[in-house]
DNA sequence: AAGCGAAATGGTAGCGCTACCAAAAAAACG
DNA sequence: CGTTTTTTTGGTAGCGCTACCATTTCGCTT
């Protein structure tokens, strides 16, 4: 008589889903259930036969391994939390799309959380993102709270801070040098033979990487021996109308200006569209420099000129750097600098 | 002498992470884990005594629930999968947005998954995504594999489909009625007294929802006894470039056309901004209608006419109903038409 | 054919939490 | 006061999977 087990529905005493687990397949194949977990997740170290009598019952079940179980019981749940200030600023957005890219087809997921620039919700929002086991974090920026840091550096998985760059991270680091940026567009626009240069921003008490390139901009200026503390700034978020608006109370304030290094293209083109609409000569009248390298500069007339960074590569870049790291490999470098490009349109 | 339970740290026989535990907590606290777990899930069902040591002892060392370990334990991860078609659409990204700020403060976190508009990968990707166990699913569109809704239909957890708007759907829909829209504008440019109008758009073969618009676009015009059939199409992603070109190669294949109905705002944009690079009048010369309502045909000169659709509102909508469900109560309505808004402005 | 090391397979015991039910304590009742 | 009802707390047993180690099988040598 053969020993009897318990068979596969009844063994379900309490709360039980229906759906289709490792043993059902285990006893459709006849084999054991680390069998068939082996010949999912490393199919090498199973024999051949087996394997595909295991793939054979899989596809009949319809077998979709619970990854809340593997997760427990392993090290990682297969996701990335990527966390940025404001899922409503164009640049996150594209970076996150090439974080997701490249991770989806790595097999891992990623999970959103946005900050609105503020370090306490990071903070606890990390916490709470770490309670879901993730394989690894990505996240805006070098300054967090110091438990932040802290905690993610014990934490012992893989850790990639974007955007900026700095001597001092957690673990990895890919990203832009702000301060050399905003020095780069200052000096193109002294270049071109301006001296009253003004730096217009939105919400850089929050957003402190505008303020970096700010302070480029203002350190060149100042070797240079002109008026480096022209700035107008506006705490709203940025936006063509805010863009607009700056643009508006500088030329009012300042009618002698001669040149406006936006912290980002979307003021910037916000304010060249208003000096359209006005009929106010660009850059004859006034020159207007941005920050991002957005596709729309390109279209608009004239061409807006701008210090473009690869937002989307970055991205790439920096979900690359997170598996070399999952797959066990040290990465070539724990420190990326993406770059930037200084690109001279009709603007300036 | 007291019963010798194992000690907190010698109970881990292998593999253990270091990190705190429920049993930890309950050890600090004096209590059963399980009161713990009460403590911090129904906290009315402990009594306030209990309750405060308990917070003292999750404050002092630090405890933060694995989510995992309840996912498994229980029924949901607390997660929801949003599945668009792409993220370089600044559409989605709106809509994610509004999901994203509406779920988190509710305490779900957002899963991103995109499919490249192709539903096999959808499918693919669903079928994954369920593996993580998240408490609903947001998907986008109508139409889906077959397999793909009889699966969701019978998980058994809620199910919000955005973007359209349609009799059938898995569980819950919010969405738009792009058959009306695109004849709201078509009839919007028929008012305006043009007679020959053309509608453009960018992978229509894919993204069928721009399809429809075209649909809604084709019978307005069939029923005014005008040439309805007028249709230039590219297959490129959506751009201000691919707007750029579908702008030039409709003039030059037609001169003589009035109006151009494009498929959404970049598009429109792209042509707008070539019209005012060739100095080419609109709408004098020709009229151009767009679709979204992006902030940047505002700033535009002139501004786009468009028919906006409250992109973020429609996220924020779709998470309300998804919580609804989650928390139990029967949404008030399985289906919610967010409606859009023709703005005429300028370029009409 | 016996002996040996390597490769393939299986048994057991958790991962950390919560559902279920039972027990204890507190409150309400006659 | 004892008894019933209600509330609060705890014990046990998994959720579905994989790490660890033991066992079996296989190929190869001498």
């Amino acid at each position: 008589m053969l020993k009897q087990t318990p068979t596969t529905r009844s063994r379900r005493r309490h709360r039980g889903t229906d759906s289709v687990t490792i043993q059902d397949v285990a006893s459709e194949a006849g084999v054991a259930p680390i069998t068939v977990s082996r010949a999912l997740n490393t199919p090498e170290s199973v024999s051949a036969k087996l394997r595909e009598r295991i793939d054979q019952a899989v596809a009949k079940l319809g077998y979709v391994p619970n990854l809340v179980a593997g997760g427990l019981a392993s090290a990682g749940m297969r996701m990335i939390p990527v966390v940025v200030p404001s899922l409503s600023i164009l640049t996150f957005i594209e970076v996150i799309h090439g974080i997701q890219q490249t991770l989806e087809q790595a097999g891992y997921q990623v999970l959103l959380g946005s900050t609105d620039f503020d370090l306490d919700r990071e903070a606890s929002l990390i916490e709470s993102l770490l309670g879901y086991s993730p394989s690894g974090v990505i996240l805006t920026g070098l300054r967090h709270h110091e438990r932040t840091s802290l905690r993610l550096k014990n934490w012992g998985r893989p850790v990639v801070e974007i955007m900026e760059l700095g001597d001092e991270c957690i673990d990895m680091n890919v990203g832009v040098d702000n301060h050399a940026a905003g020095a780069c567009m200052a000096q193109h626009l002294l270049d071109r033979g301006f001296k009253r240069i003004a730096y217009l921003g939105t919400g850089m008490s929050r957003d402190y990487r505008a303020m970096q390139r700010f302070e480029g901009h203002r350190e060149t200026l100042k070797t240079a021996g002109v008026e480096f503390d022209l700035l107008f700034r506006r705490e709203e978020p940025s936006s063509y109308e805010a863009g607009r608006l700056l643009f508006l109370e500088a030329l009012k304030t300042r009618p002698d200006l001669e040149a406006l290094h936006f912290a980002n293209d979307n003021l910037a083109a916000g304010a060249l569209m208003e000096a359209n609409r006005q009929g106010i000569c660009v850059p004859e009248e006034i020159a207007i420099g941005g920050y991002l390298g957005l596709s729309l500069g390109e279209h608009l007339s004239p061409r807006l000129s701008t210090i473009t960074v690869p937002r989307y590569e970055m991205g790439v870049e920096a979900a690359k750097l997170m598996l070399s790291r999952l797959e066990g490999q040290q990465p070539l470098a724990p420190r990326l600098d993406i770059g930037y490009e200084l690109k001279v349109r009709g603007s300036t």
